[in-house]
DNA sequence: CCAATAGTGTCTGTGAGACAGTATGTC
DNA sequence: GACATACTGTCTCACAGACACTATTGG
C-alpha cells in the first residue's frame, strides 16, 4: 500500500510532489422561461492560451483552494456569481474527469445542477438563458459540457416523474394548474389533471396562501411551498413510460 | 470571465501555476457474504506523513495522470487491484472535497461504488470483508470515508426498492429465492414472495437456465442474468415504506 | 348566456400485500 | 408418509388513468 502510494508519486517523507489534475466546478442552472426550460450559459473569455475561445460553456470554473470551502460552496459561489441567487435548489450531479476533456491538461470537474425560478435571476452581462427543446440544447458547448447538460436534463427528468422537484422551478406563490404546467414542460407530455391533483395534495408540499390568482374565468387558488424544503418522493412514477 | 479566471491563478498566458487541490479516487464495493451485506476495506500504511495510519480506508488512492484515461478507468483499475474484478457493476457516487477532509491539504476525492457477486473476490493480502450490520459499520474510517460509505449504503438501499441492482451480487446462477434473499438483506426486512417474483419475472431481467438446485426438498428453478446487463428500473418501490 | 379555466367524482385497471393452497423433492 | 421448501392462486386495497361532470369567474 506504502508502496503503491509511492509509486504513485507519494514520497517517502509524505511528498507530494506529483503532477495533479486541473480541478473544477462547473453547474448547469435550469428555469423555466416564456413556457419552456432554459439553461443558463455563458461565453468562454478570448484570452490567450484559453481553451474554446468564445464559445458556450457552463458556468464554473477553478476551485479557489484559499476561497472554497468545499465543493458546494464552490458550486454555491458560482451560481450567485452568475445569478445572485443563494438558496436554490443545489444538487451534485457527477464529476468528469480525463487526460483529453481539457487542452491544458488532466482535467475533472465536479458538476452540479441547480433549479430557480425564473425571476430570481439577476444575470451578469456574459450569462444568457438558452431553450432545451425536444429535451436537447441546439448550441454546442465548450470541453465537454454538452455531455454534463445531457445527463442534467435526463437526470432532472427522470426524477421530475417521482419527486416534488418542479416546485423549486415556481416562483414564491403559484397555482396548482401552473405547477401541472411546469411538470409537462419538463417532461414534455401532458399529465392527467386530477391524478396530479391527488398525488400532489397528499404529498404535503404546498401550502394554501390566502389568495387566489384571478383572470378572465374561474380564479385558482394560490399555493407556496412549505417550509423544510426537502424534496419529496412519491412511490410511484406518473404514467408508467409505456 | 477572463478576470475571473486570472484572480483564480490562470495567468494571461494561460499559465495555470496556482495551488491545485489533490484529487483521489476512493470504490465502495460491497458483497454478500455469509448472510449479510459486506464492504471492502484495507488498512492505512504507516509511513511518515501518511494520514491516519493503519486506520481502515476505503480502497482508493491518487489519480495517475499518466495511467488513468479517465476517472471510471481509474475506479475500475483500483478494483482490479484489491479485488481481480474486472467487469462488475461500477456506478458514480459522487465526489467530496473540502480544504480539511485531508490533513495534507485540500483534496477533492470522486467514490465510485460497485456490486460484485462474493466469489468473484481475490483479494490482496491488505483487504478485507466487513459486514454491515443495522446499516451500518461499526468500526471508524479514515478521512471522510465514514460518510461516503453512509452515503452509499443508503443509494445501495434505496435503489434496491426500484431496480435490480441485487441481480449484480448474485453469483452466475441463482434461484429466485435466492435474489429474494439479497434483496431482504440489502432492505433488511422481509418482502412477500409472490409478489417479489411476479415483479421480477415481468421484468424480464432474468431467464432460466436448463437446471435445477437440488436440495433436501423441492428443488428450485436456476435463473441467470440476461444478457445487456443494464439495470431495471421499477415504477413502483416495494413496500411503501411506512 | 357563453367561454374558459378550476376543481371534483366516478369507473376501471394494475399491481402490491396478505395468505392460503398446491407441487415436488428428500428422508 | 412427514417435512421442507418452491411455486401458484385468490382476495383486497391503493392509486393512477381516463373522462365526464360541476363550479366560478369575466365578458
Amino acid at each position: 500500500m506504502a508502496g503503491e502510494a509511492r509509486a504513485e508519486g507519494l514520497g517517502k517523507a509524505g511528498q507530494l510532489d506529483f503532477p495533479r489534475p486541473l480541478t473544477t466546478v462547473d453547474v448547469v442552472i435550469f428555469a423555466i422561461l416564456d413556457d419552456r426550460l432554459g439553461v443558463l450559459l455563458v461565453q468562454r473569455p478570448a484570452g490567450d492560451g484559453e481553451p474554446f475561445p468564445l464559445s458556450l460553456a457552463l458556468p464554473g470554473g477553478f476551485v479557489d483552494v484559499a476561497k472554497d470551502r468545499d465543493l458546494a460552496a464552490c458550486a454555491a459561489r458560482k451560481l450567485k456569481e452568475k445569478t445572485g441567487v443563494t438558496s436554490p435548489y443545489l444538487e451534485q450531479l457527477g464529476s468528469w474527469g480525463s487526460a483529453v476533456r481539457d487542452p491544458r491538461g488532466w482535467s475533472a470537474t465536479h458538476a452540479y445542477f441547480a433549479l430557480i425560478p425564473e425571476e430570481a435571476g439577476v444575470l451578469t452581462p456574459d450569462a444568457r438563458w438558452f431553450p432545451i427543446r425536444d429535451g436537447r440544447l441546439k448550441e454546442r458547448l465548450a470541453f465537454d459540457h454538452g455531455d454534463i447538460l445531457a445527463t442534467a436534463i435526463q437526470r432532472l427528468r427522470n426524477k421530475v416523474e417521482y419527486t416534488s422537484l418542479p416546485a423549486y422551478l415556481m416562483p414564491a406563490e403559484f397555482t396548482l394548474p401552473d405547477l401541472q404546467r411546469v411538470y409537462e414542460i419538463v417532461l414534455d407530455r401532458p399529465l392527467e389533471k386530477s391524478a396530479f391533483r391527488t398525488r400532489i395534495l397528499s404529498a404535503d408540499m404546498i401550502e394554501p396562501v390566502a389568495k387566489m390568482r384571478r383572470g378572465p374565468n374561474r380564479p385558482a387558488q394560490l399555493y407556496r411551498l412549505k417550509k423544510g424544503r426537502e424534496p419529496v418522493y412519491f412511490v410511484r412514477t406518473f404514467n408508467p413510460p409505456e
